[in-house]
DNA sequence: GGTTGACCTGGAGCGCACTCCAGGGGCGAC
DNA sequence: GTCGCCCCTGGAGTGCGCTCCAGGTCAACC
């Protein structure tokens, strides 16, 4: 049995079987995922990783088209390893670029809870 | 001159005009944005000010439909104070959760990136 | 008084990332 | 052999959050 159906794959990385074949359909995968006799998928434990690296990406907020550069980059093999590195590093600045941003405006709603926070107390000595 | 055009409007708070007018007719402000003769709008102090928080909660990932609940209490005066609290500080939990969610999927980028970084250093030391 | 430019409205359109569906096939259990 | 279940495909539909557009008003400037 070298491989696990579409449903256990989708458990085992937290997406749905829709969502699986959709990735597949849409360039996002290293290959088209291998079928059994009767033509149903069977991912392999290389396709698993290789999807759990994508869902750490989607889940960082990198856009489908640029998981598809970047799986397009690693389908064509040795050679473009920079541009790879450069695609990650690239992504990685938005993210703490954009976790510094959801950072600073997180201060200004917890000032605001601070605000609501002394009010209430307030209104519990007063009664 | 009570308030700024909406293009001011947009312009301070980092909005264009088309959002600021679809947020208002989707009622996430506190009231309608006060009209000079010809029917333009004219925003005040507590209008922008209002809107600015708005974008804190937008930019932290807040759905439209939770700020204008958020607004509609704020709307409906003293007295619901609890409530208003308790839905920043959901929405706090959850902002802490995709926080730490998307840091720990950014470890595993980096450690990609680490992978791809110490294997061009061995082929430019091989080279 | 004609032109320009900012604003108005209602409503259509768009990009993204799924999500769902109809219609059909294969296979093991009873 | 038929029931139930999981899988297949192509394509339509959904939800979100804007974004754009046509057609019109109004004030200011030349």
């Amino acid at each position: 049995m070298p491989g696990v159906t579409i449903a256990e794959a989708a458990d085992h990385v937290g997406l749905t079987a829709d969502t699986l074949r959709y990735y597949e359909k849409d360039g996002l995968l290293l290959r088209p995922v291998p079928r059994d006799a009767s033509g149903h998928r069977q991912y392999g434990e290389p396709d698993l990783r290789w999807i759990r690296l994508v869902t750490c990406l989607r889940a960082t907020g990198m856009p489908i088209r640029d998981v598809r550069r970047y799986a397009a980059l690693v389908r064509a093999g040795e050679g473009n390893e920079e541009e790879r590195l450069a695609l990650l590093h690239a992504h990685r600045e938005e993210v703490l670029r954009r976790l510094a941003e959801v950072t600073a405006h997180l201060g200004a709603i917890d000032h605001k809870i601070g605000i609501y926070e002394h009010r209430l107390e307030e209104l519990d000595r007063s009664a």
